[in-house]
DNA sequence: TTCTTTGTTCCGGA
DNA sequence: GTCCGGAACAAAGA
């Protein structure tokens, strides 16, 4: 499931393999992402170069000549494979198991000359391509209702405390909603949370200032910590064939329903919930 | 067949 | 109008 930090990983794997390649043609081999994808708007882009790849909290934007921005949300299961001129097939992230059933959700296939290729695989199909002009760039929805990054800055004690004036959420549910702060998702925020010793169901308006702190700390650590394993991993930017470089998340309280805290002086189980129809996990002794 | 998964949007009630 | 929680939606694998 891409977050910030795994989106953050493929940018960069990204940008070694493909920035200043020219887009020679693109096919689309199934249309029906979230979005439906015409021939017509990539027809747009062939022929330009790819200038610059950014991130902007979990969205991918490849800035492209004339100003056209090729705008990619992963949504669940997108990732990237480059395949080089000897059709050598590179992964660009960590957080998904490889089998060799993929070439069944390649989606859309970008041919980069020279035989290079970049390829979109998406087994649900619910991430999305979008070609954006520079006029519709400006007014992208998805792009400004975003809150700031929780590396930035400005997410901080103060801007914190000033959002929730007046507002009365669980506290899972602020740090998943992207308009507050924006690159976090459910499995991100059930770790913080454990780190914090918050319980995601805390209202906001009863959290102690030092446990705001703490939640403001912790996601900033994490997220520096899950890149850098990451970038770590990609590094030697492993091929497919070789299982060398390949990150084995951990997490210290999502997916462990049942299974013991792991903080070492608690062996109380993990229990999981639905919060806004989201599963949930946390130490019922540890997490107040 | 049913359940689960996620980010995002939508809707109704307060 | 704002806030909040629940439901819906997309697709596919188990």
């Amino acid at each position: 499931m891409p977050e910030l930090p795994e989106v953050e990983v493929v940018k960069r794997s990204l940008k070694s393999k493909i920035q200043n390649l020219v887009i020679k043609k693109v096919k689309i081999n199934d249309s029906k992402l979230r979005y439906k994808l015409t021939n017509k708007e990539f027809t747009k882009i062939t022929g330009l170069k790819i200038k610059k790849i950014e991130r902007k909290s979990k969205f991918l934007l490849f800035l492209l000549d004339k100003f056209f921005v090729i705008l990619v949300h992963l949504g669940m299961t997108g990732k990237f494979f480059f395949l080089d001129q000897k059709n050598q097939k590179y992964k660009t992230s960590f957080y998904y198991s490889l089998s060799n059933k993929d070439y069944k959700h390649d989606r859309v296939i970008f041919h980069l000359g020279n035989g290079q290729k970049l390829i979109y695989n998406d087994v649900r199909k619910f991430g999305f391509i979008k070609i954006l002009s520079k006029k519709n760039y400006k007014n992208n929805f998805h792009l400004n209702n975003l809150g700031p990054e929780p590396l930035e800055k400005k997410y901080k004690f103060d801007y914190f405390k000033e959002y929730i004036s007046g507002k009365n959420r669980s506290i899972k549910d602020l740090l998943m909603d992207q308009r507050f702060v924006s690159g976090l998702g459910n499995i991100y925020v059930n770790e913080i949370l454990f780190l914090s010793k918050v319980r995601p169901t805390r209202k906001i308006q009863t959290l102690k200032n030092y446990e705001i702190l703490k939640i403001i700390n912790f996601t900033k650590k994490i997220l520096i910590k899950a890149i850098k394993n990451g970038g770590a991993s990609i590094r030697d930017f492993s091929s497919i064939n070789g299982k060398k470089g390949f990150f084995q998340q951990k997490f210290k309280v999502y997916g462990r329903e049942g299974k013991n805290c792991s903080n070492i002086d608690c062996n109380a189980s993990i229990f999981k919930i639905p919060i806004s129809n989201r599963s949930s996990f946390f130490c019922k002794r540890c997490q107040k």
